[in-house]
DNA sequence: GCCGTTTTCGGCCCGACTGTTTTCAGTCG
């Protein structure tokens, strides 16, 4: 039973007493708080049920009853309340009010008037006219409805990161050339570099907003206005992405910034404290009573909270708070700390580009040293090398060597786990690399207990240096493989093998609360980016931002050594 | 359902927009 099944049954539970009504909304919020305590809770709740630690209704949000939830999940495989609550309410309804537009108490009111309890059924009363018959609904929540039901079809929830970005990119260049703007920033999960975002908030301070609204919503590529107002607007693109502009004064600038940043855990953790210290925190400014204490910068807002700044990348609720109160926020790694790019690919395996011509990128980017890690031979569709085709790369490597100043050209490989955790080469050709790197490329679909064994042994394997991308998902199109990373990441502090932040913008593996995990086990990190051409060299920033999110200062990222001490750090005591 | 220098009860973040009302409820972020 892992965390993330544990909070979808809290936010399910949520959701079907709020559809539910009658219940008391804290009860409501409660459970909402205790998936995401849950959700992006370090430690596995399932070994916190089994060995007491952490404990469990000590953690934020959860007390004596969730705590004996959690319990009866993990050790029943489900939740009795959650089971009769379904019983009590069609399983329709809760699709029903996850509409946009749709809320638990619509959601409630067209099935207490005609029974409908499944989106088929409503798409049809909202076609043939039969929902502006119920007091409180009209017209325009009908055509609403129907729009809606059709986008969800074609509609993906998240987008990636880096796809957003080649979004906002423009659509801010364009908004820049708004008559009054003054300053305009992207908020939101975009700014605290979550790997995926929902959506996108623009913050815009301007002396008058009409203008900056009405040149928002007539950029060419919106295909829906959801809203338009003087202080929020809100469209949809072309591409599914929703995207909302505040626009507020400039000196409110600070407090927007602030706000609009999030998480919304962050922000309610925040406020709260807020009323605690008889103060008020808004998108304006903090305020003492009817007094604006702050917010024109960031900084005045935490400094009013007596705060220490936070990182975006922390602004989770996951401790950063008590961490800004007490001086105790991490010093977050970054780009320019990196000094060798650990993870690509050349076209002797699958990579589009010469070893040549990566090379010379990474000198290009400053970097001291790179590993060159083609595949080993298990992964033939990715063109995989035998322990011959390494070696002659890795005389090429010497030649091209003797060439180049300043940088290091590592021998490596990215050797393929076998089934059986075994390795894809043999002992001779390991001994002849400077790094060896492994990683998982194949029957994703094993049992938890058999992959766990399997990259356990491999990671045990003496001359393995680093696990490459260890949870093998997609985002999007393939979820991780069922593996117990807690007993992984055990493995790699005992053997002192490297995990892998991928920068691959859709593999991010590990993600945010595993590096956090492994970081608080004191394993150490590296940030690659599994480069199959030049211009991919520049996924490392997302990488970085994962490392970030996941509370890793210059030390726990081994990339960011100089080469010497790198060389120390894979010469392991064994 | 959680929580506590306002502590075991009585609170629980705050504001904007829309549609349907005729002063506001519902939804959203």
């Amino acid at each position: 039973m892992d965390n993330p099944t544990i909070a979808r049954i809290f936010a399910d539970v949520a959701d079907l007493l709020e559809i539910q009504g009658g219940a008391n909304v804290f009860r409501i919020r409660a459970y909402r708080n205790a998936a995401r305590t849950v959700e992006s809770l370090g430690a596995s709740a399932e070994a916190a049920v089994r060995t007491g630690e952490p404990k469990l209704d000590e953690l934020p949000g959860i007390g004596k009853d969730l705590a004996g939830k959690i319990k009866e999940i993990v050790e029943t495989g489900k939740l009795t309340l959650l089971e009769e609550l379904k019983r009590q309410i069609p399983e329709g309804l809760l699709a029903m009010m996850r509409l946009p537009g749709l809320g638990p108490k619509r959601a409630k009111l067209i099935h207490g008037e005609l029974g409908i309890d499944n989106l088929d059924a409503l798409d049809a009363a909202a076609r043939a006219g039969k929902l502006r018959a119920i007091k409180g609904l009209g017209p325009t929540i009908e055509s609403r409805i129907v729009k809606s039901i059709a986008d969800a079809k074609i509609r993906s929830a998240r987008h990636r990161l880096a796809d957003a970005e080649a979004v906002v990119g423009p659509y801010v260049a364009y908004l820049k050339k708004a008559p009054g703007l003054q300053r305009v920033e992207v908020a939101g999960s975009y700014r605290r570099r979550a790997e995926t975002v929902g959506d996108i908030d623009i913050l815009v301070t301007a002396k008058k907003a009409g203008p900056v609204a009405d040149r928002f919503v007539a950029y060419p590529d919106v295909r829906q206005v959801l809203a338009k107002g003087d202080t929020r607007s809100s469209v949809v693109l072309a591409s599914g992405l929703q995207v909302d502009l505040r626009v507020v004064p400039d000196a409110s600038y600070g407090a927007a910034l602030y706000y609009f940043t999030g998480s919304k855990a962050h922000n309610v953790a925040v406020r709260t404290e807020a009323v605690r210290r008889k103060l008020k925190i808004n998108e304006y400014g903090v305020f003492q009573g009817a007094r604006r204490i702050a917010g024109r910068t960031e900084e005045d807002v935490f400094k009013a909270m007596r705060l220490r700044w936070i990182p975006p990348e922390l602004r989770e609720n996951r401790g950063e708070i008590d961490a800004a109160a007490s001086g105790a926020l991490p010093a977050l790694v970054t780009v320019k700390d990196i000094r060798g790019d650990l993870q690509m690919h050349t076209t002797d395996s699958d990579g589009k580009q010469t070893l040549d011509e990566m090379a010379e990128a990474c000198r290009a980017r400053g970097y001291a040293y790179m590993a060159v890690t083609d595949h080993s031979k298990a992964v033939r569709v990715a063109g995989g090398l035998e322990a011959t085709g390494f070696r002659r790369q890795y005389k090429e490597i010497d030649k091209l060597q003797k060439r180049l100043r300043g940088l290091t050209l590592l021998k490596s490989a990215e050797v393929d786990i076998l089934d059986d955790g075994a390795l894809d080469l043999d002992e001779r050709i390991l001994a002849e690399m400077d790094v060896v790197v492994v990683s998982v490329h194949s029957k994703f679909g094993m049992s938890r207990a058999d992959m766990t064994r399997r990259i356990v042994k491999a990671v045990q394997h003496p001359r393995v240096n680093i696990l490459a991308h260890p949870t093998g998902r997609l985002i999007g199109r393939r979820e991780p493989y069922e593996v117990d990373m807690e007993a992984v990441v055990k493995a790699a502090r005992d053997c002192g093998v490297l995990l892998e932040i991928n920068a691959q913008p859709h593999r991010l593996d590990l993600n945010d609360a595993y590096v956090y995990m492994a970081r608080e086990a004191g394993v150490k990190l590296v940030v690659s980016t599994d480069a199959h051409r030049v211009a991919e060299l520049d996924y490392m920033r997302y990488g970085v931002d994962q490392a970030r999110r996941g509370w890793c200062e210059k030390q726990d990222i081994a990339n960011t050594l100089p080469l010497a001490k790198f060389r120390k750090l894979l010469a392991k005591s064994t």
